[in-house]
DNA sequence: TTTT
DNA sequence: TTTT
């Protein structure tokens, strides 16, 4: 009935932008989430949290964003069953976000650039028949959020 | 840095709670919660979450929480790879709760009881060398939170 | 940048429905949100905050909610400041609410009726050159959200 | 019954620092939100939100904020009515934080300090008998929070 | 598989 | 009274 998560972290890696058959954007990253507390390690752990964006956010998070930068997320969280190449039942979790802030500068020298040169058409996507981006979990059009 | 969950929703059972070997309490039930949309077919399908919540707040949840329970949590994401008996690995996902709120009554002739039953001492569940509960994820001291 | 209030309460009133003289419809009605801990007298204290919502969900909320109905509120804190009529500087506080979700249902013979009873049309808010509803915090196009 | 409030901003002046007469250290500042759209002038607003920090997290605020830096605030929404100097009753609102992260990095040759040069001993308030600090909301006991 |  |  509710389901809302806020997130801030940093980027581990550029996001990936893809188009579903029909050409919507989506884009995915994965963002490291830091602990508040050391473990009995004394390290301090973090959460690698899946996150989705859809349509234009996705466009301009795969141009603007890369690996490291700090954002602020707020989205919903997304729980799927599935079964992976094995067939074994699998659960597929994500962040599916509406709303992303970026929440320092980019770097000098390294352009916002990178991601979006992942960027293929709708017409490229189709092509090559890829049906398990995210992570083994199959997009169809019911998961295309709003 | 941030991470922090909001849900409304309701529990698909009675919440089991169970103690770690030091004796410290851990309860454990699953939230449906309902997406706001209907999926191309028209129905309504909702997400289910696994929560937990630890100490004076799980004995609570025990005692007074039951199926059908309509609950307000508040919390953060938990993500843990972890090998399952076969060896594969795996992904698993929580929230743990800080914060439960009851959002509507017990229903009559179906008293808060029930969940409180599955109780055990600290020294039970050691005995038992249960170490897979919470669906396969190990708990040893560094997952007590707070 | 990020601006989020969240908040479960009590109407303390049915809610008011008016319309601005473009004819969009606005809601606004009180919610007592208890506080989670007692004072040194032993009492539990309540804030009575104001919640204002627009078009669509204005009218939702002015047909279905009553007093003492339970809400979830999602919206962002607005501060604006503005003058009396006494011409004393005062400030101006609401939470402008996108989401809001009954958490319990209409109480038998109470039916969810009253608050729309309230509708006036855009033609006649504007004939009664009302200006200060809202706790005289004058709206003009600039408040009208999304 | 919930009351939260998750605000990002930018602090417009260093926090002040104060305590208690019996010396429980509270920090106040205000935070400068931008509002995610235009007005229909094509400016960008800002609401501008009081904040109030109490013991250790006061101090670590005063110490380490300056004005213009950049913070995730959590907290919840305290509304209450009191009575100014002349006698008008007026509406008192802040978010009482429980949470502050820094987002940003002190800029270079403008350390951290500032702020704490604020600090006064218990003894010190007492002895000024100050007693509306907080733009003239009065503390009492009842006012410390957790 | 992971970020500063 | 306001921040970048």
């Amino acid at each position: 009935m509710v389901n809302k998560v806020i997130l801030i972290g940093r980027l581990t890696q550029d996001p990936e932008l893809r188009y579903t058959p029909n050409g919507v954007a989506v884009a995915r990253f994965t963002l490291a989430v830091d602990r508040p507390f050391a473990n009995q390690q004394g390290e301090r752990e973090a959460d690698f949290i899946d996150i989705e964006v859809w349509r234009k956010l996705a466009e301009t998070c795969a141009h603007y964003l890369g690996k490291g930068r700090l954002v602020f997320v707020e989205g919903y969280l997304q729980i799927r069953s599935y079964d992976d190449k094995q067939g074994i039942r699998r659960k597929g979790v994500r962040v599916v976000a509406d709303t992303v802030r970026f929440l320092d500068r980019a770097k000098e020298g390294q352009p916002a650039a990178g991601a979006q040169t992942a960027g293929q058409t709708a017409a490229q996507t189709a092509a090559t028949g890829e049906d398990n981006f995210a992570h083994e979990i199959n997009y169809n059009e019911d998961d295309i959020p709003f």
